[in-house]
DNA sequence: CTGTCAACTGGACTCGCAGTACAGTAGGAA
DNA sequence: TTCCTACTGTACTGCGAGTCCAGTTGACAG
């Protein structure tokens, strides 16, 4: 049964360094099969079709993802308790771990799978919209502590300032994909933390 | 020969409005085939193939898109002179465009193609790229001027700047999808819009 | 009136990939 | 010894892309 869980993953790990680099449509079963050194009977013993896998990549990958903000702005968090600085560190970080990736940036799935969607069924899309709703319920959190303690200079919608994370993230990395440069995600994610710098301003 | 160019763009617009509804690779060279009632054969007749498709999809959806912002900043231009205005009034209109669109937005071909990557050849590439250098081009040099007559609070990369005009649409355009919401992208614009306002706050 | 050419039709075929079916097997747990 | 999990291996279906090609139709040119 470790066997089990040590294939099953393999081929996650596989499947997810292949889809990331040529999309999920131009990754073949037979790929990720080769590369795993397991039979298509071993596959689709462990996943009943490829919606499965991308249900399973996907789960997976929201789950890394949340694990690295609540990282990332932990550590922000003890280097700032102030929660205005503790975003632009936590920004700050995230930006440079962007540009730190040699490759670029595995680049979102959730883009990814936004694009391509009536290749997937409802679970693979319900899963995708969660997940971003989550992250829109943590920056609006973040967001709202901070706006108790500094006063925006102008009016905003709180919801659609925490989508703007993800937004900006995702935007930068479609132009990093298709303009074949490698820190414009890190750049955008620079310039929304001069966005926030000049929104919060001042104390209340 | 009427009928040639009749066809084929006939061919695009049912391709392209398959697309955008359910991406490239979920669109069968049958099923518009079918609907434009034609035959396979003449088909292969207009289009070497798919590729060859893509290219010219993506041709005529970004030369709309440039004759689009080029109408929406010229009207925005009548309305006010001043540059930094000028592009508020712009924002504005696209913004308001995107929100009409009542399915939501037919959604950028750019991402789509940015995430769908090995599945085109170079030549597809290399027009996406182009595309977004343009948009880059334009907006910085709105953004130059701009900063001519406004000086900015905190200092910005101009190309970044420009490129997060592109981003926050894709991005918010990603967003959309992926919630299956539809104002997204147009509240993603207007919360750029009020960065540009805190950004270019007082006149040099 | 005839020939040419562009714009197709229609059918047959190859190939790659997803997915199905199912029979068989190796090895550990009870 | 038996059962179960985690596979292997093979054979088959079906779909969509792309190829090949022979034949048709209608406009226009000489």
């Amino acid at each position: 049964m470790d066997q089990k869980v040590d294939t099953r993953s393999r081929i996650l790990d596989i499947a997810e360094a292949a889809v990331l680099e040529k999309g999920f449509e131009a990754t073949s079963i037979d790929e990720i099969v080769a590369a795993a050194n397991i039979s298509r009977g071993g596959f689709f013993y462990h996943f009943k079709d490829k919606n499965a896998l991308a249900r399973a990549m996907l789960e997976r990958y929201i789950e890394a993802e949340n694990v690295l903000y609540d990282d990332l702005f932990a550590r922000a968090k003890e280097l700032n308790d102030d929660p205005l600085h503790c975003m632009l560190i936590g920004l700050k970080l995230l930006a440079e771990m962007l540009e730190e990736m040699p490759t670029g940036h595995p680049g979102c799935v959730i883009a990814s799978t936004a694009y391509q969607d009536r290749l997937f069924d409802e679970g693979v899309r319900e899963l995708n919209r969660q997940a971003i709703l989550g992250w829109r319920k943590r920056f609006r959190g973040m967001f709202e502590e901070i706006a108790a303690v500094y006063e925006p200079r102008e009016p905003v919608n709180m919801d659609a300032l925490g989508d703007m994370v993800s937004g900006v993230v995702e935007g930068g990395l479609v132009l990093q994909r298709a303009l074949r440069e490698h820190n414009n995600a890190s750049e955008q994610i620079m310039l929304f933390r001069t966005y926030l710098k000049l929104l919060f301003a001042h104390k209340r």
